[in-house]
DNA sequence: GTAGGGTTAG
C-alpha cells in the first residue's frame, strides 16, 4: 500500500532513532497510528504534516482509522481547525471521530464548541460522555458536569472509572459532601474503589469538603499507594489545619521508599508555614535543592511565604533575587509584596509593585490584594486607597471581599471609623463577618465602645457563636472601663454557649514544636517555668512594667487576674525560650490569636531588660521586639 | 482520555 518504508517513517517521527519495538510493526496503518501517537507525546507538529501528506499519496488517508489518528494529532498539538477540516469531510465519521473532536476542544479551552459536537451525534458511546463531563469539571461548570453525569445515567451508560474520577472532581470543586458521598455509592457499587485515580480523587473529595477522617480512611484502606495518593493526603491535613499531621506523613512517605515531588514539596512547605517551624522549613528548602527542583515557581513562592511566615524575611528576599526559572512569573512577585506586608515594610512592598509596572507585568488581583494589605497594616491609608482606586480603573479588576475588607481595615485603623462603617454599608457585595470583625477590631484600636457594640452586634446577626467577636467587643468595654457591660456580653457567651477559643503558643526548639495552653498546666516543665515567669515578671517591674489587668475577663481580686495574666501562653512560651536558649539567641514565638495588649508590652520590656531579639508572629501579623520597642509601632 | 499543588483580607 506505502511506498515509503517502515525504517524512513520511523526515522521521520523519532529523529532517527529506530525503535524496536516500532520496526517490529508489521501494518503500515498500524505503525503510522503508532507514530503519529508518539509525536503527539513528544509535541511535534512537523512529522504530523509529513504524514499526511504520505498518506494522501498513498491514498489511504481516508480510511476511518488513519483520518482518525491524524485528526486526534492534530486536535492535541492545538491545530483544532485542521482537525475541524478532515472531521467536516470525513465520509464515515464514527463516535471515535467526535469523541476526538470533543477531547481535543476541551483541551484548547474551547468547552462551548466542544459540548456542541457532543449534543449533535446521533451516537454516542462512555467515552463520549465522559469526555465531555470530564471538561465541564476541568472548566469549573461542576453543576452542569454532574447534571451530565446523571443524564449519562438515564440513558443507560455504566460510569467507569474515568467518569467516576471526573464527578468526585466536580464534587469537591463544589465541596458538595451530599453528592460526593452519594458517588461513594456508586464507587463501591462499580467496585472501582481500589482504583488510584478514583481513590485519590475520592480523598481529595472528602477532604476538600473538611471530612479529613473520611479521606484519610480511603486513602489507607486502597491496597496500593503512588505519589499522588500520597500527596493528596498530604496536602487534605495541611488544608484542614492539621499541619503537624501533614509533615508526619511526609516522614512516613520518604520511609515507604517515595520521593516527593513538586507537589509534596508545595504541601509540606506550606505545612512549615502554618507551624513557623523554620528548622523543618529549612531543612525541607536543602531537599528541594537537592531534588533539583528549585526553577519550579510554585515552590518558590512557597518558600518565598514560608521563610516570611517564620520570621525571616530576608531569606524570603534571597529566594526572591536568586529565583531561577520564570522570572516574570507574577505569582511570584505577589508573593513578595505579601512577604513585605507581612513585616509591616508597606514602602518596600510598595516599591516592589513599582517595579513590576515598569517591567510590565501584570499585577492581578492577589497582588492588589498583598499590596492593600501591606498598606494598611503600616498606616500608609492614602496609597493603599489609591492603589484601590487603581485596581479598579486602570487594571479593570473586580474587587473581591477580600479586598473591600482590606479597605475597611485601611480606613479603620486609621481611626476612620464612620468612614468604615459607611463603605461597608456602601460595597456592591454583601459584607462577611470578617469585614465587620475588621472594623470590630479597628474600634478597639480607637477605644470606641458605642460604636463597638453596634458592630457586634451585625456580626451576631449573622453568626452568633463567633466567640472571636464576643471577646474583641468584651475587650474594647473593658478598656473602657465599661463593666456593667463586660459582664454583659459574658453573660451572652454564657447563655449562647459560646465558648473562647483557647490561646496558643508555640516554640521550636531543636526541631521540637513545645506548644503552651493558656492557664494550662501540662507542659512537663511546668513547675520550673511557673517559677521562672514570677521572677522575670518581678524584674520588669522594676523596670517599670505595669500589668494590665484591666484586659483580664474574670471576676477575680487583683492578685489572681495577675496570675491570669501571667499565664498567657505567649508569656509561658517567651520563659520557656529564654530558659532554654543561650545568652543573645533570638526567639520566635507563634501564637494562633492576636497578642494581647499586656504580652506586646510584657515582651518590650523582656527584650529590654534580658536584651533579646523577640519575634512573634500572631494571627495577623508579625512583631519584632528590639530594645524595648515593637516594629508594629503599637499598630496592629 | 483520567488524580494531587503555590502567592491572598481577619
Amino acid at each position: 500500500m506505502l511506498e515509503t518504508s517502515k525504517e524512513s517513517l520511523i526515522a521521520l517521527c523519532t529523529k532517527g532513532q529506530i525503535k524496536q519495538d516500532l520496526s517490529r510493526i508489521w501494518s503500515h496503518t498500524h505503525l503510522i497510528s503508532k507514530l503519529l501517537k508518539s509525536c503527539v507525546d513528544r509535541r511535534s507538529l512537523f512529522p504530523v504534516q509529513q504524514l499526511h501528506s504520505i498518506t494522501i499519496t498513498a491514498g489511504c488517508s481516508k480510511t476511518k482509522f488513519i483520518s482518525n489518528h491524524l485528526m486526534n494529532a492534530y486536535a492535541k498539538l492545538g491545530q483544532l481547525r485542521t482537525a475541524q477540516n478532515m472531521f467536516d469531510k470525513m465520509p464515515d465519521r464514527n463516535v471515535m471521530s467526535h469523541n476526538i473532536l470533543i477531547g481535543g476542544f476541551i483541551q484548547n479551552g474551547e468547552l462551548g464548541t466542544a459540548i456542541e459536537i457532543f449534543n449533535k451525534m446521533g451516537q454516542r458511546n462512555s467515552a463520549s460522555w465522559n469526555a465531555v463531563i470530564a471538561g465541564m469539571i476541568k472548566f469549573e461548570f461542576n453543576d452542569e458536569g454532574l447534571r451530565l453525569f446523571a443524564n449519562m445515567h438515564t440513558e443507560g451508560f455504566l460510569p467507569d472509572v474515568y467518569t467516576l474520577g471526573s464527578v468526585l472532581r466536580g464534587c469537591a470543586g463544589l465541596k458538595d459532601l451530599i453528592k460526593g458521598t452519594q458517588v461513594h455509592g456508586y464507587v463501591m457499587r462499580s467496585g472501582s474503589e481500589f482504583d488510584l485515580v478514583v481513590g485519590s480523587s475520592m480523598a481529595h473529595m472528602y477532604m476538600r469538603c473538611g471530612s479529613l477522617r473520611e479521606g484519610e480512611s480511603v486513602i489507607q484502606l486502597m491496597p496500593v499507594h503512588n505519589v499522588v495518593a500520597w500527596n493528596t493526603l498530604i496536602a487534605g491535613l495541611v488544608q484542614n489545619g492539621c499541619a503537624t499531621g501533614a509533615l508526619d506523613q511526609y516522614n512516613l512517605m520518604k520511609m515507604a521508599g517515595f520521593r516527593p515531588d513538586k507537589i509534596t514539596f508545595v504541601s509540606v512547605i506550606s505545612s512549615c508555614s502554618d507551624l513557623a517551624t523554620l528548622g523543618q522549613g529549612q531543612q525541607i528548602h536543602t531537599e528541594v535543592i537537592k531534588a533539583g527542583a528549585m526553577s519550579v515557581v510554585s515552590i518558590l513562592s512557597s518558600l518565598i511565604s514560608m521563610y516570611s511566615r517564620c520570621g525571616c524575611l530576608n531569606d524570603s528576599v534571597r529566594v526572591f533575587d536568586e529565583r531561577e526559572g520564570a522570572k516574570d512569573d507574577h505569582v511570584l512577585w505577589s508573593s513578595i509584596i505579601a512577604a513585605y506586608g507581612f513585616h509591616g515594610k508597606g514602602h518596600e512592598a510598595i516599591k516592589i509593585f513599582n517595579r513590576m509596572e515598569r517591567e510590565g507585568l501584570q499585577a492581578n488581583d492577589v497582588t492588589f490584594l498583598s499590596l492593600l494589605y501591606s498598606c494598611s497594616h503600616c498606616g500608609l491609608e492614602e496609597k493603599g486607597l489609591e492603589f484601590f482606586d487603581l485596581m479598579i480603573k486602570k487594571y479593570k479588576l473586580e474587587p473581591q471581599i477580600k479586598h473591600y475588607t482590606c479597605v475597611v481595615d485601611l480606613l479603620g485603623r486609621a481611626g476612620h471609623l464612620e468612614e468604615a462603617e459607611r463603605f461597608i454599608r456602601s460595597m456592591p457585595i454583601k459584607p462577611d463577618t470578617i469585614t465587620w470583625k475588621t472594623l470590630l477590631s479597628a474600634c478597639k484600636t480607637h477605644k470606641n465602645a458605642d460604636m463597638a457594640s453596634k458592630i457586634a452586634e451585625e456580626i451576631l446577626k449573622i453568626d452568633p457563636q463567633d466567640s472571636a467577636s464576643y471577646v474583641l467587643l468584651s475587650n474594647t468595654q473593658a478598656t473602657a472601663k465599661r463593666w456593667q457591660d463586660v459582664s454583659k456580653v459574658r453573660k451572652s457567651m454564657r447563655e449562647r454557649m459560646v465558648k473562647k477559643e483557647p490561646g496558643l503558643s508555640w516554640f521550636e526548639l531543636k526541631n521540637q514544636v513545645h506548644l503552651f495552653v493558656m492557664g494550662d498546666k501540662s507542659h512537663p516543665e511546668f513547675n520550673k517555668i511557673d517559677l521562672y515567669l514570677k521572677e522575670l515578671m518581678d524584674e520588669l517591674k522594676l523596670h517599670g512594667y505595669v500589668p494590665d489587668i484591666g484586659l483580664v475577663m474574670h471576676d477575680m481580686d487583683v492578685e489572681e487576674k495577675e496570675y491570669n495574666l501571667v499565664h498567657h501562653s505567649e508569656k509561658m512560651a517567651v520563659a520557656f525560650a529564654l530558659m532554654n536558649t543561650p545568652e543573645g539567641f533570638p526567639i520566635r514565638i507563634m501564637k494562633n490569636l492576636r497578642v494581647c495588649d499586656d504580652c506586646h508590652v510584657a515582651m518590650k520590656y523582656v527584650s529590654l531588660v534580658k536584651n533579646r531579639e523577640i519575634v512573634v508572629r500572631d494571627a495577623s501579623r508579625f512583631h519584632h521586639f528590639r530594645g524595648g520597642s515593637c516594629s508594629c509601632g503599637d499598630y496592629w
